[in-house]
DNA sequence: CTTTTAATAAAT
DNA sequence: TTTATTAAAAGT
């Protein structure tokens, strides 16, 4: 007998396990690893995944039989069942949330309820309220309004309610048209027409030189100008066939990518892809930091690497940040590799998602370019995985599982003997020390491409300003560099650091400032919609006319949001065309690309935005960036605020002159000494890696320690409260003296969403004891979810809130 | 002693 | 997640 081993849909710690199976008879043989099937768990019929199929079983009671498996191929691949056995030990998660996230949205399972008479019912009901029907949707009763009505007929135990497994995913086809009719048949009905039937002539010659292929009415339109009207005459008289062909919603088919050739590579470059070259040749696992300035053609090298790759035959992984906000990233490959490229990213729709998904699983696509998800394509025969601008916090997911694509990669690189690049500008301090210690491979690109130098970059000290009575928020420097690229018509970029930071109303009279009623933050002000919004739980109200507090009517407004900003920027330049881009004006699918395409036609002077433009923008005509706050980012309570704000100053400081134009940044800061900014400044990577590896090093942070951060959360201040301490105490007793307990402490935001959040922070260097101490916490923390007191684990977290 | 409610173990 | 079982508390 077979059983098969079994990941139920059950997020719990007693259910994360596999349950054993009997494959009934009749699908003996037919069933695989890695396939969703139905199976009954407790009461109820559930989604699995098979993870292993063997033919005696040690569980002693009587094993249940599968219902049914809910594909004809494996979903999972054997790699990725194994990879979310050791992901969701590593990151204290549940297997089937791994596998779930593995999976686009279209293959994870939903349930729907319905309502089913089991007993005699009156005719009444059975008409009214059934329809004449023995089963009734959950959705349709809901929406009639009859729930009441069922109460009573449940009790009674006329009906019961089951849930039911919908599998969502379906494929698009089109109608095609084929023949089965054998050559000499249709010789003879050829010869069979009458004269005047000259169109039928037309088909049966396409017929003919067809040979069986099926073609859509469009085809054969485009193809030998046969209208649908004599198709359907052919399907009339049996020579045509109709049936369905599967395709695949292309989210680029209407975009024309122009194809690109390979670059001669400069000497530096060659160098470096010789190196990561030879580990490829090899099908040796190797993981290259390869840090090049921006402008250093990163990208070259990773197109011809992967072009190398392609030539033996293997696949390649391409991950971006958010590839929503690089819509320049797919032209480079689609351009090089054409429809071999598959595209994954959040904009895309849960259809489109599958489709691309199909095309990688079935081989169709060998190049994928994609977000942090698509580190779970099911490619097979990896050659390269390449993950580009390493030290972006996006890669790491900061929902369960959380887990960091880098270390998905590596794992993965590592099944595939393949090598893994992680390229940046400014790479994470992680990656660099273990570069420095020889873990990874360094691989350095220090000129800019065609020899240009990097921008000049002045940092303007805002006190002085703010002294000299300037009360705006653009420097006279800098309006003064604005005035002048506007009359030249060439275009500027300014950036509005907003990590932490937004608009807020405050009362004149009394200081009152208006709060989220569900979260300890203040409400920002959204001038397009004219409300004040929480950023956290979603709340929205109107702008108080009047202080809730003291009555009063003179309101303050604080802060500087984008639309603030941009008022103030029409005002000093009113010609100037300007566009905003942030959350607000980006919304709308295609909404990144509309507007920086919008820029690059130069249909604006100004593009005004927060962090997401200090990415994927590479104008020729941008001759001056400028950063309005460059150090809002550095007061955050997080120990990686000085690495965030250099990244995010030398990355938005490449995009000033990058053709023959030189360019220009203006940094306005607060804090014009502080080390983060003066090393951006120079472009000084490596003294601020070394300056800053020092105080990592006093104050005990990473990469010289491990961190896991413990963070519990309740509607009961208290109740959260004693929890996190009863936590403190167990990990005191447990870990060894070498390892530092930070807090107990609030959350960094101390209450979102009506819930209070507590925290610990664990910092360690060597602590067998933590894992099985943390997994036991998060054990017993099972029974208390049900009183809604939550706990979650975060190893290695990179936001701190 | 019965009924109601809360806690908890088990699910193949 | 849902449910059956058990234990404890409340009611008669």
């Amino acid at each position: 007998m077979q059983v098969a081993k079994v990941i139920v849909d059950i997020p719990a710690m007693q259910t994360n396990r596999p349950f054993d199976y009997a494959i009934p008879p009749e699908m003996n043989e037919k069933l695989g690893k890695g396939m969703r099937v139905e199976v009954p768990f407790n009461t109820r019929v559930i989604q699995g995944f098979i993870t292993d199929i063997q033919d005696h079983s040690d569980f002693e009671g009587e094993l249940k039989e599968i219902i049914q498996p809910l594909d004809i191929e494996p979903a999972l691949t054997e790699e990725l069942i194994a990879l979310g056995e050791d992901m969701a030990e590593k990151i204290f998660s549940y297997r089937i949330h791994c596998y779930q996230t593995m999976l686009p949205t279209m293959l994870k399972a939903k349930y729907d309820k319905e309502i089913k008479i089991v007993d005699e019912v009156s005719e009444d009901i059975f008409f009214d309220l059934f329809h004449g029907k023995d089963t009734l949707s959950w959705d349709e009763a809901v929406s009639r309004g009859i729930l009441p009505k069922l109460i009573e007929l449940k009790k009674n135990g006329q009906i019961e309610v089951n849930f039911i497994l919908k599998n969502q995913a379906k494929s698009k086809t089109v109608s095609v048209y084929h023949s089965e009719l054998a050559m000499d048949r249709l010789e003879d009905e050829y010869h069979g027409l009458k004269k005047s039937a000259k169109q039928q002539k037309v088909l049966l010659e396409a017929i003919l030189s067809l040979n069986g292929t099926a073609l859509t009415q469009k085809e054969y339109k485009e193809m030998f100008d046969i209208s649908p009207q004599t198709i359907r005459t052919g399907v009339e008289k049996g020579w045509l066939k109709l049936s369905e062909r599967e395709i695949f919603r292309d989210p680029y088919k209407d975009k024309d990518f122009k194809r690109t050739e390979a670059l001669p590579l400069s000497a530096e470059q060659d160098e470096a892809f010789k190196k990561m070259n030879q580990s490829l040749s090899e099908e040796k696992h190797e993981v290259f930091l390869l840090k090049g300035v921006t402008g250093s053609g990163k990208t070259e090298v990773y197109l011809q690497l992967i072009a190398e790759v392609l030539q033996k035959g293997k696949t390649a992984l391409m991950l971006v940040p958010e590839i929503a906000l690089t819509p320049q990233m797919v032209h480079h490959f689609k351009g090089r590799f054409g429809d071999r490229v598959a595209v994954m990213h959040s904009a895309l729709s849960a259809g489109e998602k599958y489709d691309e998904w199909r095309k990688i699983y079935n081989g169709e696509a060998d190049v994928v370019v994609g977000a942090r998800s698509s580190i779970f394509s099911p490619v097979k025969n990896l050659g390269i995985i390449i993950m580009d601008e390493e030290h972006e916090s996006t890669y790491k997911q900061d929902e369960n599982p959380k887990y960091h694509a880098r270390n998905v990669a590596i794992w993965r690189g590592e099944y595939h003997h393949c090598p893994v690049v992680l390229g940046s500008a400014t790479p994470s301090l992680e990656s660099r020390a273990r570069a420095q210690k020889k873990v990874y491979t360094l691989v350095e690109l220090k000129g800019r491409f065609n020899q240009r130098a990097l921008p000049e970059v002045e940092v303007v000290d805002m006190r002085e300003e703010f002294k000299a009575n300037n009360r705006s928020s653009f420097s006279m420097v800098l309006q003064e560099k604005i005035a002048d690229r506007l009359t030249k018509r060439q275009q500027i970029v300014l950036m509005l650091n907003r990590r932490g930071y937004s608009s807020f109303i405050m009362c004149r009279d009394c200081g009152f400032v208006l709060e989220c009623p569900n979260c300890d933050i203040s409400l920002t002000l959204h001038m397009d919609s004219k409300t004040m919004k929480c950023h956290y739980c979603g709340h929205e109200e109107a702008i108080p006319h009047t202080c809730p507090k003291c009555q009063g009517h003179n309101f303050r407004y604080y802060g500087t949001g984008t639309q603030k900003i941009e008022e103030e920027l029409q005002g000093l330049f009113p010609d100037a065309r300007i566009l905003r881009m942030d959350v607000d004006t980006t919304r709308k699918k295609g909404g990144h690309e509309a507007i920086l395409s919008a820029f690059g036609r130069g249909e604006a002077d100004i593009l005004l935005g927060t962090q997401m433009i200090a990415k994927g923008l590479d104008f020729p005509n941008i001759t001056l960036v400028g950063v309005i706050n460059a150090d809002t980012s550095l007061g955050l309570p997080d120990f990686r605020a000085s690495e965030r704000t250099f990244q995010l100053l030398t990355q938005v400081s490449g995009r000033a002159g990058r053709a023959d134009l030189p360019g220009e940044v203006i940094v306005q800061s607060y804090n014009p000494e502080h080390y983060a900014i003066l090393f951006a400044q120079q472009h000084n990577y490596d003294g601020f890696y070394r300056t800053e590896m020092s105080l990592r090093h006093k104050a005990g942070y990473p990469p010289y320690y491990f961190a896991a951060l413990i963070s519990v959360n309740n509607p009961d201040e208290q109740k959260a409260q004693r929890k996190i301490h009863e936590i403190h105490a167990i990990l005191k007793k447990q870990l060894s003296s070498g390892t530092i307990i930070l807090g107990p402490s609030k959350g960094s935001i101390a209450k979102m969403n009506n819930r209070y959040y507590f925290q610990i922070l664990v910092k360690y260097k060597h602590e067998p004891n933590l894992h099985p101490t943390l997994k036991k916490i998060l054990d017993d923390s099972q029974k208390e979810n049900a009183r809604g007191l939550y706990i979650s684990i975060d190893s290695e977290p990179v936001n701190f809130f």
